[in-house]
RNA sequence: GCCGGGGUGGCGAAACUGGUCAGACGCAGCCGACUUAAAAUCGGCUGCCCCGCAAGGGGCAUGAGGGUUCGAGUCCCUCCCCCGGCACCA
């Protein structure tokens, strides 16, 4: 055979599917087993790095070996092309987004066919495009007309160099998640959806059989939601003749309040407070909530008010304080200092009194008629009472906020909406969509909204009543967008629905989706949002978007984290040139366990060029010889290698130690391609290898005199190839093993433990001790138990 | 502090339900073959310590310490360290 020619062989092969639209499906292809295989889509904000490679080609091996199992598989792919990553980097090169994205597109889109991932390419998507941002306008209306999307003033987070508001899920450590910018906290009128609605839900996991999710996210997602049961108790204050509502997960510690705290920025803060306190509690409002957090010491002032404790009538002194928030509960406390660090701090700060309440063995004291009950059942028992009063009940408090979705910013889905001064908010009627993002002078973020420099577009009739109206200026965040990107593709040219539901319910949920953790609380919890409210509009009948997830570890250079900033982003292109497309997909998943941060090393990738070569010089000679039918070792070797990889891949995720077990197949033929089972080794090494190195393995499978690789069964075990009729009996001595031989499988217990007294090397080690007992594992080892 | 995930050779890692002297496969390293030479390729060695010229033999090793078991990297308890999420959240 020739020498192994990467480039031509990839080129020749990735043409042929093209040609042949090898993996496209139809929308409905009606058959009996079908799987639905997605990557978390790219942001076309520059070229692939090794991250995106090991991400697809995972989801290209899973897509060819459940083509090979008898599934039709759906694998699309599409670009998330409105945002700030795509419109940031349009700023930084010049030019305009839509320019400098179909350029990034079309760059990618270069990138991936020389990879020879298998997609079907008729499906692809794009954020920015009007035929699909007019589904994302037309399902923002269906939310709206639910009051699940609405307009309110709220404190948001504000990056001051991106210029917009920024969803809490994408603020990291007080910074913007996309520009690394400390955000500020700014009272504006926003549109939000409301997830908050769904906290309970979003708490569930309603999988399909065969469902998983890893558990460190959902534990993620479960602190972000961060519910906390307890009860809402009201609180008197008599002189104003005012009900002050607190939430407390400790109502057991009821009777230990010795004070109550409002949080400064509590609406009531201006009718109990006097001047200073209203001075104190502005001063305090403006700063930032980390800001507030780092301070040492507790701040707060006397209001001079009592609020009166409704189990015992007891008078507490109303103070005002940093350390209650406003966004929490209902920004006001009962505070238990003898039982809460923070409550603790306060009082001896300010030398207010401590009482104790709930012993160490968990009983209350102090506690009038509830004195002596364990804690725990006293907590529902007063809880009880209270309501019985009027005066509380059961509550619960989440962590989650509304999620915040408009962007003062151009490069986005506008909000299909008219101001009336007249009409209030009028949805854009649904035949007028898409509101197409209109061109403006001059797109560069300078915080009012962009859309509104063209008067043109901004300035419309009012659809109600016909009066001059605006329409809304600020544009969607682009986690709208990937909210229902997935179910686009399964009828992405449909122009009288988002998509149909039948086609939906048939690919949905996705079986496997694949993509990083860093979007666990954002895009993973929004999809589920979407997915269940979509669900209650008859869109579609399930409940959860994905039915099993993974996550691939991130790919490092020098020990660290691949980005920019660091300059150490590495893409695929020099190295498909230097190795070939098949090498570098072998390797990103040879490196080690997908779900595993992973070490990029250049020697590495040396090794399994060799490899690549090696597999191409030794089936190249086995299928230059004589085809042969006799079965020996290396027939039941191929055969075992069929069962671990087939294991590996299908049901473990564990791609490494599939490559593994190939290898140790080639090295087993290497030593004599010339043996009795030889072609079949042969063919089952290429076969196996087909999804990790399709280019390589398919022009072997044509020199072993076989066609369409890509489209043969997935090789079967012959179970009666792994069942040997001698087995390595290994024989332990207290444990410890001290000989192996070779022994008939057919062997009875009793006989494989006198085989065993009988080893001159254990009579060495009895040296005369009583042998009291004997473990026999069948098919392993026998244990002697001396002593 | 609470919640989750981890800790195995020089390196990336194997060992899947407790059972084959723990370390497959690969990288790096060392020795050798082929070659005028190099590359490529092929063969061998490669956890630590001790005894032995050698063949071989013995002991110790999976973050630390206990425990369960005939047998523990794997199960249980305590602790240490690393990574991630939440955090004045009442």
């Amino acid at each position: 055979m020739d020498r192994y020619d990467a480039a031509t062989i990839e080129e020749k092969w990735q043409r042929v599917w093209e040609d042949e639209r090898a993996f496209h499906v139809p929308n409905l292809p009606g058959a009996a087993r079908h799987f639905y295989q997605l990557e978390m889509l790219p942001y076309p904000s520059g070229t692939l790095h090794m991250g995106h490679v090991l991400n697809y080609t995972m989801g290209d091996v899973i897509t060819h070996f459940r083509r090979r199992n008898g599934s039709t598989v759906l694998r699309p792919m599409g670009w998330d092309s409105f945002g700030l990553p795509a419109e940031n980097a349009a700023i930084r090169e010049g030019g305009h987004p839509r320019e400098i994205v179909e350029t990034n597109i079309e760059a990618i889109r270069i990138q991936i066919k020389r990879l020879g991932w298998a997609i079907d390419w008729e499906r692809e998507v794009g954020a920015h495009n009007p035929d699909f941002y007019r589904w994302t306008q037309w399902l923002f209306l269906k939310f709206f007309e639910r009051g699940l999307a609405y307009r309110k003033a709220a404190p948001v987070n504000w990056c001051p160099n991106d210029q917009t508001v920024v969803a809490n899920e994408y603020v990291i450590d007080g910074r913007c998640e996309r520009c690394g910018a400390q955000v500020e906290s700014r009272n504006l009128e926003q549109w939000f959806f409301k997830i908050t609605a769904y906290a309970d839900e979003l708490l569930r996991y309603d999988l399909p059989p065969g469902g998983e999710w890893p558990e460190r996210t959902m534990a993620i997602q479960r602190n972000w939601i961060g519910r906390s049961e307890g009860a809402e108790i009201l609180f008197r204050v008599d002189e104003l003749d005012l009900d002050i509502p607190v939430f407390t997960t400790r109502p057991d510690t009821l009777y230990g309040a010795t004070f109550f705290v409002l949080a400064p920025e509590h609406p009531l803060v201006e009718r109990i407070g006097g001047d200073d306190v209203l001075a104190y509690a502005r001063q305090t409002a403006a700063k930032r909530g980390e800001e507030r957090a780092a301070e040492d010491e507790k701040t707060g002032v006397f209001t001079g008010q009592y609020a009166t404790n409704p189990v015992n009538g007891e008078r507490l002194p109303i103070w005002v304080a940093d350390y209650v928030l406003m966004d929490y509960g209902t920004g006001a406390i009962m505070a238990v200092p003898a039982h809460d660090e923070r409550d603790r701090q306060f009082a001896e700060t300010f030398e207010l009194p401590i009482v104790e309440v709930v012993t160490e063995e968990g009983e209350l004291v102090n506690s009038g008629p509830f004195d002596g009950r364990p804690a725990n059942e006293a907590k529902a028992a007063i809880v009880e009472m209270l309501r019985e009063q009027g005066l509380g009940a059961a509550a619960v408090s989440y962590r989650l906020r509304d999620w915040s979705f408009s962007r003062q910013r151009y490069w986005g889905c506008p909000i299909p909406i008219i101001h009336c001064e007249g009409c209030g908010l009028v949805p854009v009627p649904e035949e007028q969509l898409p509101v197409v993002l209109p061109e403006v002078e001059d797109y560069r973020p300078k915080g009012v909204p962009p859309l509104a420099s063209n008067l043109e577009w901004l300035n419309v009739a009012c659809p109600s009543c016909g009066g001059p109206a605006k329409r809304e200026a600020d544009t969607m965040d682009t986690f709208v967008d990937s909210s229902w990107y997935f179910l686009r593709y399964v009828d992405p040219h449909n122009d009288d629905a988002p998509f149909d539901r039948e086609a939906v319910d048939y690919w949905l949920p996705v079986d496997q989706y694949i993509g990083g953790i860093d979007h666990a609380t954002g895009h993973l919890l929004y999809s589920r949002f979407f997915v269940k409210v979509m669900n209650e509009l008859g869109l579609l009948g399930f409940r959860e978007p994905f039915a099993r997830l993974f996550h691939q570890g991130w790919v490092q250079m020098g020990g660290t984290k691949m980005s920019k900033s660091k300059g150490n982003v590495l893409g695929p292109d020099d190295l498909v040139a230097d190795h070939g497309a098949d090498a570098v997909r072998l390797y990103i998943l040879f490196i080690g366990p997908a779900d595993q941060d992973m070490e990029w090393t250049d020697t590495g990738i040396e090794g399994i060029s060799r490899f690549v070569r090696r597999l191409w010089r030794v089936v190249g000679e086995v299928a230059g010889a004589p085809a042969d039918e006799a079965a020996g070792p290396l027939t039941r070797k191929a055969h075992a290698t069929i069962a671990k990889v087939t294991d590996d891949v299908g049901r473990r995720f564990s791609f490494n130690t599939a490559l593994s077990a190939v290898m140790e197949l080639l090295n087993e033929l290497a030593r004599d391609p010339a043996a009795p089972g030889a072609r079949f080794a042969a063919e089952t090494a290429v076969s196996l290898i087909q999804p990790y190195a399709p280019h390589v393995a398919e022009e072997l499978w044509q020199a072993l005199g076989h066609e369409r690789l890509w489209e043969q069964p997935w090789p079967v075990v012959d179970q009666a190839m792994l069942e040997s009729e001698t087995f390595e009996l290994v024989i332990q001595v207290n444990g410890k093993v001290r000989d192996r031989f070779e022994v008939s499988a057919e062997l009875g217990e009793d006989e494989l433990v006198a085989r065993a007294k009988a080893s001159p090397k254990v009579q060495a080690q009895l040296d005369g001790k009583q042998i009291r007992q004997a473990i026999v594992v069948p098919g392993k080892l026998v244990n002697l138990v001396v002593g």
